[in-house]
DNA sequence: CATTAGGAACATT
DNA sequence: AATGTTCCTAATG
C-alpha cells in the first residue's frame, strides 16, 4: 500500500503542468469513486485504527502527509518537473500555459487552443481554490504572513515531494517571497528554488487573473451538474465549528445540488428525507474532517437533537425522515 | 439488512 | 458546559 505513486511519469516531459497530469482530478475523483462504497472506513482505504493513531484535528506544523484527505487532494507526479518558465512581461495567464496538454486523445483536437487554456486554467484555479481552503491561507501570496508562507512551502513540498525547503525561508512574508527574483530563490535552496518559484509564480498569476475577472466562483458548479459544488462541502474558511443541523439545512438548501442525497418532503413543516444516507455522511465527515464519518455516527448526532428540541422524527416516524422543529 | 433508539466514554470548542 | 464522535447493545421493519 503506502504511498499512491504514481505511474505516469512519462507524462510530464509532455505536459509541464502538474494540474494536466490525467491524476489531477483525483481530488474529486475519490468522492466519485466512493459513490458505491458502503462503509466509509474503507474510502480512504484505511482501517479505522490506523487512521486514528494518525489523525491530527489540529496541527502546529501542518501534518499534511498524515492527513488522508490531503492525500488524496492533488496528487502530483513525484517528478514533477518545474515549469519552464519564461520571464516576459506578457499578460499573467500565459505563464501559466504554454504547451496544449496531451489529455486524453480524440476529444482533444476538436478543441481550440482557447478552450484547452480556459480549461487548464480552470482546473489551475480549482486547484489553488482548494488548497487556500485547505491551508486556510489567501490566495495572493502578497497576502501572506511567515506562517503562511510556511503553510504554503509544506504543501508545496509535499506537491513535488521535495525534502523539507520551508527551513530555508525562515521570517519571509508573502510579500518578501514575491520580490524574490528566481536567483533568489536558488541562492536559498540549489536544488529547488526555481521549481518553487515557478509555483509561486503560478500562484501570483492566477492572484492576478482572479483580480481581473472576479465573482467567477460559480463557472464549474453551473457547469457540472454534479452534486459537488466545494464551498458547500468544504467550509468557506474561516468557519466556526458548524451545527450538524446547520449543515442539513445548508444541503437541503440547495436542491439543485444535493436533492439527490437529501431534500424536503414538506418544506413548510420542515420535514425532510434522507434520500443517500452514505452520501450525507460523507459530505459532513468531509466539512468536519472526519473521514470515519458515516450515517451510523451521524444519526447519532441527529438523535442528540431529540432532547434538545431541535429535530425531531415526524408524526408519523418514518425510515430516513426527520422534522425540524422549528422550521423557517 | 439498514435503520432506530439511547447509554456511555471520549474529544474538541 | 455544549456539541459531536465513537462504540455498543437491543429492538424494529
Amino acid at each position: 500500500m503506502g504511498s499512491p505513486s504514481c505511474e505516469h511519469t512519462s507524462c510530464t516531459a509532455h505536459s509541464p503542468f502538474y494540474i494536466s497530469h490525467p491524476h489531477a482530478d483525483t481530488k474529486m475523483a475519490w468522492l466519485d469513486e466512493a459513490e458505491d462504497i458502503k462503509p466509509p472506513r474503507s474510502l480512504l482505504g484505511l482501517p479505522e485504527l490506523s487512521w486514528q493513531g494518525v489523525y491530527r484535528p489540529h496541527y502546529n506544523r501542518l501534518a499534511i502527509a498524515e492527513n488522508p484527505w490531503v492525500l488524496r487532494m492533488t496528487e502530483s507526479p513525484a517528478s514533477a518537473a518545474p515549469l519552464s518558465y519564461t520571464p516576459e512581461p506578457s499578460p499573467p495567464a500565459s505563464s501559466l500555459i504554454q504547451d496544449s496538454p496531451t489529455e486524453t486523445g480524440g476529444q482533444l483536437e476538436e478543441c481550440s487552443l482557447e478552450q484547452v487554456q480556459t480549461m487548464v486554467v480552470g482546473e489551475v484555479l480549482k486547484d489553488i481554490d482548494i488548497a487556500c481552503k485547505l491551508l486556510n491561507i489567501a490566495p495572493d501570496p502578497q497576502d501572506w504572513s511567515c506562517v503562511h508562507v510556511q503553510k504554503w512551502l509544506l504543501w508545496t513540498e509535499h506537491l513535488y515531494r521535495l525534502p523539507q525547503v520551508s527551513t530555508m525561508f525562515k521570517e519571509l512574508t508573502g510579500r518578501d517571497l514575491c520580490s524574490m527574483t528566481e536567483a533568489d530563490f536558488k541562492q536559498h535552496s540549489l536544488q529547488f528554488g526555481d521549481m518553487l518559484y515557478a509555483h509561486l509564480d503560478i500562484w501570483r498569476s492566477a492572484a492576478a487573473l482572479k483580480e481581473r475577472s472576479p465573482a467567477e466562483d460559480s463557472k464549474s458548479a453551473a457547469a457540472a451538474d454534479d452534486d459537488d459544488s466545494w464551498s458547500d462541502v468544504m467550509c468557506n474558511y474561516p468557519s466556526q465549528p458548524i451545527h450538524l443541523w446547520q449543515f442539513l439545512r445548508e444541503l437541503l438548501l440547495k436542491p439543485r445540488n444535493y436533492s439527490r442525497c437529501i431534500r424536503w418532503l414538506n418544506k413548510e413543516k420542515g420535514i425532510f428525507k434522507i434520500e443517500d444516507s452514505a452520501h450525507v455522511a460523507r459530505l459532513w465527515g468531509i466539512r468536519k474532517n472526519r473521514p470515519a464519518m458515516n450515517y451510523d455516527k451521524l444519526s447519532r448526532s441527529i438523535r442528540q437533537y431529540y432532547k434538545k428540541g431541535i429535530i425531531r422524527k415526524p408524526d408519523a416516524s418514518r425510515r430516513l425522515v426527520y422534522q425540524f422543529v422549528n422550521p423557517v
